[in-house]
DNA sequence: CTACCCGTGGCACTCAGTGTCAAGCAGTGC
DNA sequence: GCACTGCTTGACACTGAGTGCCACGGGTAG
């Protein structure tokens, strides 16, 4: 989870570095709150300089958010991996499907993973940075879509909100992970907020009406 | 759309700061772009004194949000007052029509209005705050929907996702917004918004599976 | 051994946001 | 007119985030 590009020895340093710096910052704001925590604690945390953080994480919400989108960055690379007659409402589901996979793969890292995300539910600054990021995505999402569908998205409101829908449904089942749930638990909450959109995502297609 | 309780003398002296503020902050921030306009030039300005523009704004994305969500915080009651029976789509368009239509009312208004959607947009920081209040929205919206259809909002994930589509809508028609669309042009767009999210809100309700 | 490259730390700076306090300025009672 | 009270304001100082700049040090190539 932590490297997909180790172009060895000096990016390897690097990686060392910055695991180093986000170790130190998620113990820190994971039990003493985001607001109570100074970047100075961190990295007084991690044995570096203040400037040396600022180098590997543009913020202090960077840090929290960007261990959660690096395993989702992959959503968009899966639905473009899906087969092109699925139903959008399955194509979706499953590319989805993959950072919450990603999570249930280590035990270990799922649990510190779970707090996180309650970690940024529960912080407004984080939440804010959170969507953010997910704005992204839905672009993305939108992009492939559109291009599943041949549809225009400057003209059809289908494809960003049908990425929308998704991120929708993401949405909801991190807000309802639970500590004890396993990967099966996790399934079937990804299934039920599919189920409620699922009309939308397949339902009558693009709809060219005025324009 | 200034103000909605005014208990006369001091509140409206508090009003009439609140509003030079504003509006000498979305001149600036409108003609400048967000990050090139700091606090001392908006209060430089407006003629008063940095402490006292945070005395009625939280902070300098504040001015600007607040601007489209005090517009937009009627919905909630839109909504709970639409009769019980109607379908959630036409209950939630309905009730997300009320800040487009305040805008419209006043033409001058409604110009602005754009300009600070467009600010907005464009501004990943005040996108993400824009996205963090459309969350409470999205929790009172879900609320309702919930005592509408006698659901628990803590076991189906119905209201909440209804009341995120609702938002998607209302997300969608702005992006589409463009400068010489009138009233009736934007309720096309709304139109469209919620016939790609209708068949998920009135499908098949609530769906109780395992928990 | 030397020259170079790159990561690092230290320092100074801007800017957002907050706490505190002293002044200004209504309205009120004497 | 005068003191008292409550509220708003401005000024100052302070913390903390984030950035630019430069000098040090430790590897690596010549």
């Amino acid at each position: 989870m932590t490297s997909r590009t180790d172009n060895s020895l000096a990016e390897r340093k690097r990686q060392l570095v910055a695991d180093e710096l986000r170790d130190a910052a998620l113990m820190l704001l994971a039990t003493k709150g985001f607001d109570a925590v100074t970047v100075d604690d961190i990295v007084a945390a991690a044995g570096m300089s203040r400037r040396t953080f600022f180098r590997y994480f543009a913020s202090k919400e960077d840090v929290v958010v960007r261990f959660l989108a690096d395993t989702s960055a992959d959503i968009i690379t899966e639905l473009a991996a899906r087969p092109p007659a699925e139903p959008p409402s399955v194509a979706l589901r499953h590319a989805l499907w993959v950072p919450l996979a990603a999570c249930n793969d280590h035990p270990e890292h799922s649990e510190r993973a779970r707090v996180v995300v309650r970690l940024i539910l529960d912080t407004p600054a984080l939440h804010a940075r959170w969507l953010e990021r997910q704005i992204e995505w839905r672009t993305e999402l939108s992009a492939e879509l559109a291009n599943r569908r041949r549809l225009d998205p400057h003209t059809d409101p289908y494809p960003r909100m049908a990425a929308g829908m998704a991120l929708l449904a993401l949405d909801t089942v991190l807000q309802r992970w639970q500590p004890g749930d396993d990967e099966q638990h996790l399934a079937e909450l990804m299934d039920q907020a599919f189920a409620v959109v699922a009309p939308a995502l397949d339902g009558p297609a693009a709809s060219p009406a005025a324009g």
